[in-house]
DNA sequence: GGGATACTATGACAAATGTCAGGTTTTGGA
DNA sequence: TCCAAAACCTGACATTTGTCATAGTATCCC
């Protein structure tokens, strides 16, 4: 079960492919595997981070309360991103909560190891920075996205996502399936509300259902309704 | 008017600071001093930046352009802030627009001097990546807020963020004068939304207003409204 | 100074969205 | 297997917000 980070595969999705064999070795000497039960959290709100979370399996909601009690959910979280990262960066508590949404397999990786290859190898540091900065990319888009266009065409946009970046099932569900409340937390609406336009959307032959599983049936439709025709 | 990089205090408040003193000298050597007027471009959405812009003085307004024809403004720079990193980095073209809401002063830096420094000087490339998770922290809040608070709160809010970080002018007004079209672009709202609320928030006795111009009477009121009270 | 243009303001209305209240169904654990 | 809890769903209603229309006001440029 336990294995080296010079042959995890993962790594190749994220910044740790410009860490050298040394630092490595070292990063897989320090690191720990963990299993994290769906609806277990990896870290909350406000923790002070000793390390950050290299994602090998599931997939987790990173999300931040606001004051009338509702979760946003910022970013999901899947196989090859690193978790954390920011916090140790800058030296801060988190402002964001880590929750599994499946079962997970993460791997720990002590703070100092990644300071360490921070403060040493440039060539880490560039590809975290460039990591960074497509974080920040889509960040703005969906500062964006959120204020300009309607609960609908954000639902819209959510189903699309949710089956580029994770896929779809051999049934034709999408592969991710997130509780009708998760949605509206993504969607940042009410729960009632997503419900309903899934109700919508299900009336108008744009999605299909079965219990909670959710499948595309018209894309192209769920693009127009996104570009706002 | 002139002047070189190693003597500007300006570089104190940005990550130019992590810059060797040869560095720099090659910065200053490259830059170019430029004034931008009110209302003028310094780069738009979708433009390749051969460089970044390092504000000496006035106000810069990021802002991006959404399918409905309005626009959404991210952020709001001021003196010290290096804008364009993010597209230089990443090498893609930029994905916002930013416009001077005042005159300006910039130094425009060729990207060559950045680049070069990024991959010799791992101070630097940390320092530029400490700001980045600066940013893309302040970005998931922007998403909560907006995403979760009224429109009403997120105008307190703009106002009191106004004050914070641009001050008041003699007469208590806020230093940075916007128009009401640019307020409800950083709120995300419709003009007439905003203009609305101004009015209600003066007839409270929140703000006061002449001409253009604002000015915060009560921040007490407007500190528990954004909280929800 | 005067006219065009942009900005500010307000009312009336429609549409979108949230809230509350009440059900039904699904799920997970004893 | 069965029960309780959680999740899902729907209706009714209030509130918020956007849109359209229209008018006043400031500003800029010739």
């Amino acid at each position: 079960m336990e294995s080296r980070c010079e042959n995890c595969i993962i790594r190749q999705f994220n910044s740790l492919r410009a860490m050298s064999k040394e630092e490595l070795k070292q990063v897989s000497d320090s690191k720990i595997t963990k299993t994290v039960k769906k609806g277990e959290p990896l870290f909350e709100e406000g923790d002070k981070l000793n390390g950050v979370y290299c994602v090998r399996n599931g997939v987790s909601k990173l999300s931040k309360l606001s004051a009338n009690g509702k979760d946003q959910i910022v970013k999901l979280a899947s196989k090859g991103e690193v978790l954390g990262q920011r916090s140790v960066i800058s030296q801060e508590s988190t402002n964001l909560s880590a929750i599994a949404v499946d079962d997970m397999e993460v791997c720990f990786i002590p703070k100092e190891s990644i300071n360490n290859t921070l403060q040493k190898n440039p060539n880490f540091t560039l590809e975290v920075l460039r990591h960074m900065a497509h974080d920040l990319k889509e960040a703005d888009d969906v500062i964006v996205n959120i204020s300009q266009k309607t609960v609908k065409q954000r639902m819209a946009e959510a189903f699309l996502y949710l089956q580029n970046n994770f896929g779809e099932d051999s049934e034709g569900f999408l592969a991710l399936t997130l509780s009708r409340e998760d949605i509206s937390n993504v969607v940042g609406t009410a729960t009632e509300s997503a419900i309903r336009i899934i109700s919508e959307f299900k009336k108008k032959g744009l999605i299909h259902t079965s219990g909670k599983k959710i499948g595309i049936k018209d894309e192209r439709k769920l693009l127009e309704m996104v570009e706002g025709f």
